[in-house]
DNA sequence: TTTATTACCTTGTATCACAAAGTATACAAA
DNA sequence: TTTGTATACTTTGTGATACAAGGTAATAAA
């Protein structure tokens, strides 16, 4: 197997970890629906695809971290619009701690 | 489902996306075998059971990024020891690179 | 010979990302 | 009116893989 593939699989695997992470974080600021958090995602080189993310929106709200609500769009069909709630900002929190223990641990792994 | 929960669930993701670079980085430094690498992990929080650890070494093995040799033991059966290869020395630095490019990413979507 | 310690390995289950295909809306062009 | 295009949400099937749990085996001490 080709070492790009072996590091590819791993990027994607990385991505996979803070994928939840960034999609609360991208809606802590404002409220947004799939297509459009997918753009953002893909702008940040955060690789991602609708068949992922739809149901990690659903997981999330589920979980009650969100809730939505259908709006108009200009043209084409309702925008599923998602907003977070106070427990998920709670959990963004918990997530911002987890993700900086975690960049620590691998620099103390990398460096020693 | 409690707020802990999903926080625990998505840090053993985050802790997965980075698995197979840190048993990279471990054997980097030094050869080495499952147990061992298995302390190691946990005295840096990096929580891993066996059933997860032996498997992905085999994968690593068989990707060419590892070697190993049996070794007699102090007391107990031999132990397998793994030595990093130059190819899982350059998809190393490829890790490197990936893990640096979403820690930038993480910071500049948290940030923003 | 029984127990403890160390070590490696396998199997069954559940989760989940992804590819692919499907459904639906709105609007413009033919 | 029909066709094409863009946008948007959803579902299904597959494969990868982490984990829990249990199994095998070597050595030494009780």
């Amino acid at each position: 197997m080709d070492i790009m593939n072996n590091v590819e699989n791993v990027k994607t695997q990385m991505r996979r970890g803070v994928l939840e992470y960034c999609i609360l974080s991208i809606l802590s600021k404002k409220d947004s629906y799939a297509s459009s958090i997918l753009s953002e995602l893909k702008d940040a080189r955060m690789i991602v695809v609708e068949g992922t993310i739809y149901p990690l929106l659903i997981r999330q709200k589920n979980q009650g971290l969100l809730t939505y609500r259908w709006e108009e769009s200009p043209q084409g069909p309702p925008r599923k619009y998602y907003q977070i709630t106070d427990k998920g900002r709670r959990a963004l929190e918990e997530m911002d701690s987890a993700w900086q223990e975690i960049v620590e641990t691998i620099r103390l792994l990398r460096d020693k």
